[in-house]
DNA sequence: TATTGTTATACTCTATAACTATA
DNA sequence: TATAGTTATAGAGTATAACAATA
């Protein structure tokens, strides 16, 4: 009842879980600095750049639609989101980010890239910029991991 | 208030995010399959080749005791985990798989592998290999994430 | 009728503080 | 005294089901 041998492509598997799971940490110790869950740190990035009605922003964070009131509520009650009228649907409810929002959006971005550069500086530039374009490549093969 | 436009080295912090979102999806979709949290699931899998005392996979989780204590009761209490004495300290508590847990975690992790192998294909073999090539060089850099 | 969002409710995960047992 | 773990308690995050308003 030992752990098999592993094979290459275990390896790539278990670089990959292991690098999200570090990259999740930062992500995670920088939301509580500022009293975001890991969910509200990633709704505020998806904001920050769309406005979104509420069952489209749930999509996204594959949430139920019950969850995504309450999540908006706490963030609209601490002033980072706001609600609206849907422009072409009188039942939607859109979500976008406040000016508060948007500054402290844009503080985080800038606290995530500078909490990974010393992991993404162990890679000389010609590297990284092979790193990226193989993550791209991954990332652009599919639409939804199965 | 908009957004400020994208450095070579802010695509690179982009793409390990998207990567890391997109592997922990998969990682919570297999979890919720066999009805183990993402953390419960990460603890199986650190667990796959070790015998801790719960401070110590405390901290490898990076929670309180306190809350290891449930997610252990839990666990143990499905028959995934027990508890043991530690050898040389009486005040501490040994916490490992069972069998049905070690059957499960090889499981999970075939399903991760399988999961992932879809993104994976995406790059040819050379590349694959270089790629686990640069990301075990980033996690070696450091022990833990700043 | 079907869809959008909210409310009511319940369960899991998490942390803090107080406690027990051992070092 | 200090450390390891548990218990008690409280709050956030999540889902399911029932509901109101609009399509």
């Amino acid at each position: 009842m030992t752990k098999p041998p592993s094979t290459d492509s275990d390896k790539l598997v278990d670089a990959l879980v292991q690098t999200a799971f570090r990259t999740m940490a930062a992500l995670s110790r920088i939301g509580a600095e500022h009293d975001l869950s890991l969910t509200q740190l990633r709704a505020l990035g998806i904001l920050r750049d769309r406005r979104l009605r509420m069952t489209a922003l749930a999509d996204f964070l594959g949430l139920e639609k019950s969850t995504m009131t309450g999540l908006v509520d706490r963030a609209e009650k601490r002033g980072l989101l706001r609600r609206g009228p849907n422009a072409s649907d009188g039942r939607a409810v859109d979500v976008f980010l406040s000016s508060d929002g948007a500054v402290l959006a844009g503080r985080v971005h800038a606290q995530v890239a500078e909490a990974l550069s010393p992991t993404t500086g162990a890679l000389a530039p010609a590297e990284q910029r092979r790193l990226q374009v193989l993550l791209d490549r991954m990332l652009d093969s599919q639409a939804v991991l199965r």
